[in-house]
DNA sequence: GTGATTGCAAACCTTTTGCACGCCA
DNA sequence: TGGCGTGCAAAAGGTTTGCAATCAC
């Protein structure tokens, strides 16, 4: 149920570099290589503190820009926030959201089937549950219209 | 299916200062007003600037700080980095995430009957899709230990 | 060799904090 | 009147940019 975190592969890692056209570097290496060992979604940050114990001259510019590199090519994804700032939301009543992945709009809607979903027992059992919502990743008319899509 | 914005109602807002014991000042009511008025997740600084329009000697911070305080009052949620930074993940396989509400670690899963919810039909036929995925909210094991759960 | 990448410095943007004044209850 | 809330100023926190030196290819 839970993921355990898949080990870091060198090789895997090289092929994905070549293939987007990135060159590889030891500091990149290392950077991709924290990340997944790491296997709780860090910050830029958190990435940062822990490759300088054995790489104490790395600048924390260059794993903020790698990992955005990374990201612009498809490598990793960014969660909780792409843009960096907070938004609020005023709807307690159940819903849940669309994301634009292009300009950020976010857009609630309401359905019943989501509302309820059965939570997997493993989860039950271990985890005391809060709520639950369904994000749907879209491209919204406005920016596909934009995009000449 | 899209949710329509409920229309800002003064005595619902001043209930609910009332019962959390928070003042009802004229900057409160125009931030919540706006908060509702925009229907579309704003930031603190988009709040700030519309509301400047009519009250321009506002101060951001106000803005800033009365919608942390509804957020801790239960007024509203906090969506989008609750923390403001950006989080990254390497997994790339279908997966899901939990969210602990206190310490903002965040849990990958994987569940297969959430792989391929079924899109309600308005949303496909509105928007074009990316991918869509589930996110439970949970208090942690350790979080719960540390407030005596 | 050549152009991408790095590290430094500084800028930038958003959010938070300290404090005195003012206003709501 | 008492104390919460506001606005100002400044700090803090996180991210981005310009540039010269360096390194991967």
């Amino acid at each position: 149920m839970q993921k355990e975190a898949a080990p870091f592969d060198i090789d895997a890692f090289s092929d994905q570099c070549r293939n987007n056209g990135l060159r590889i570097t030891p500091q990149r290496t290392a950077i991709y290589r924290e990340l997944i060992r790491a296997g709780s979604h860090p910050s830029a940050d958190m990435v940062y503190q822990q490759i300088r114990r054995q790489f104490p001259h790395i600048a924390f510019e260059t794993v903020n820009r790698s990992l955005l590199t990374f990201a612009r090519s498809g490598m990793l994804r960014i969660i909780e926030s792409r843009s960096g700032v907070r938004r609020f939301d005023p709807v307690l009543t159940k819903h849940h959201h669309m994301h634009c992945v292009q300009c950020g709009r976010i857009i609630d809607f309401t359905h019943e089937a989501y509302d309820d979903l059965k939570i997997p027992e493993a989860i039950l059992k271990k985890y005391e549950i809060v709520d639950q919502h369904v994000i749907i990743n879209i491209i919204c008319p406005v920016c596909r219209t934009n995009q000449g899509g």
